[in-house]
DNA sequence: GCCAACGTTGGC
DNA sequence: GCCAACGTTGGC
């Protein structure tokens, strides 16, 4: 899950420990915490716009998609004039905070490893903020965290 | 700040 | 259903 450290950081989400990810207004993102992310998940906190950008940290999902309230909400940056409380166009995830890395796991580095040459965030184009990540891309990372 | 790449909208 | 125009993302 990425997250532009400017305005949600792993640091933020460390202090309240557990956050509701809204704001998602893009419907692959949606659809995959609608279908694909359950209770228990682990989950890759990436900063994206960030020097360097990269992963930081690890969630976890703490709770299954509900409809995300602030598309109701005409103050909201989020609003959206599509999503009614009938009929809820937009869904968020609860994510519980796991771990920070002691350092940040940089774009440069997730490059360089070999076995993450397959990994969506790593291909030409793909700007979605909820990706898919493999098992063992999973673990890979978590080597690279320990050196 | 630039810009490539992609997603969404809306006229037709 | 097509596609041009526009908006957004995000690395650099």
């Amino acid at each position: 899950m990425k997250s532009e450290p400017s305005s949600y950081s792993i640091e933020d989400l460390q202090d309240e420990q557990k956050t509701r990810w809204d704001g998602v207004r893009n419907f692959q993102a949606r659809n995959f915490m609608m279908n694909e992310m359950n209770v228990g998940d682990e989950v890759l906190f990436y900063h994206s716009n960030a020097k360097p950008s990269g992963v930081v940290g690890i969630a976890e999902v703490s709770a299954e998609a509900i409809p995300d309230v602030t598309a109701l909400n005409p103050r909201s940056e989020y609003f959206d004039p599509k999503s009614t409380r009938e009929n809820p166009r937009w869904y968020c995830v609860e994510v519980q905070f796991k771990k920070k890395f002691p350092h940040i796991i940089s774009l440069q580095d997730l490059r360089k490893n070999k076995s993450l040459q397959g990994m969506v965030l790593l291909q030409r184009g793909t700007r979605l903020s909820i990706q898919p990540v493999t098992a063992s891309e999973f673990t890979a990372i978590l080597k690279m965290n320990q050196i």
